[in-house]
DNA sequence: CATCTGCGTTAGTCATGTCTTACCGTAAGC
DNA sequence: GCTTACGGTAAGACATGACTAACGCAGATG
């Protein structure tokens, strides 16, 4: 969860949605040096979001989808809970009002 | 999306998921001293994940759905593209057909 | 009206994390 | 076999952020 707090590994993130690409082809498009990319590398591969392909020379990162379902579900988790709480606090607030129930999407 | 980096922001989330609580509740709970709660409150509420309601001498913090909701579509279409760089990369691995250009560069 | 509880704010200190420069190992090309 | 390109690592400077202590303000209580 901390991987995703820096504007620059989201960016990484962000340069990997549409497939693999290299340290170097990825450094280019960023506004840090190469050392700062490896070392966000790390910390992402660390955090299991990232799936390193050695490919002769060069090292392809690319996204690992389990990674990033783990986050959704503590996300998904905090919004039902978050939903079941508001509309407790909502019938709680006003008893003559009838019952919300909000949809969950 | 820098707000839930923080393990403390993480615990009073986890914290206000069974309803709306009070800062000294909230404090009483946590290893932290209460002016650093407030801090975390206020950065959470700045993020759009909490909502505050002065009742009487108290200040009671509840979740908002609507900020985790964002990050939810976030780490939503990440997954999207994710599964279909995967499943890109996959067929590219297994047809070995001479691919022109697959890469957007 | 006096006092107490609860909470937010500020200043200051300290830890964590990020970036850069320099260096080394490894794979391709001549 | 030598040179070049590519990438990871180490050390250090720097900025950001989290925490505590002290203070001030508003609402409740007697």
């Amino acid at each position: 969860m901390a991987a995703l707090a820096d504007p620059t590994r989201r960016a990484i993130l962000d340069r990997l949605r549409d497939g693999p690409r290299a340290v170097g082809d990825l450094a280019a498009g960023l506004p840090v040096s190469r050392p700062a990319v490896s070392q966000h590398l790390r910390v992402l591969c660390d955090a299991g979001l990232l799936a390193v392909t050695p490919e002769g020379n060069r090292r392809l990162y690319a996204l690992v989808p389990g990674g990033i379902s783990d986050l959704r579900y503590y996300l998904d988790g905090l919004w039902d809970d978050a939903l079941d709480a508001f509309a407790r606090a909502a019938r709680a607030e006003g008893t003559r009002k009838p019952d919300p129930k909000p949809q969950k999407e």
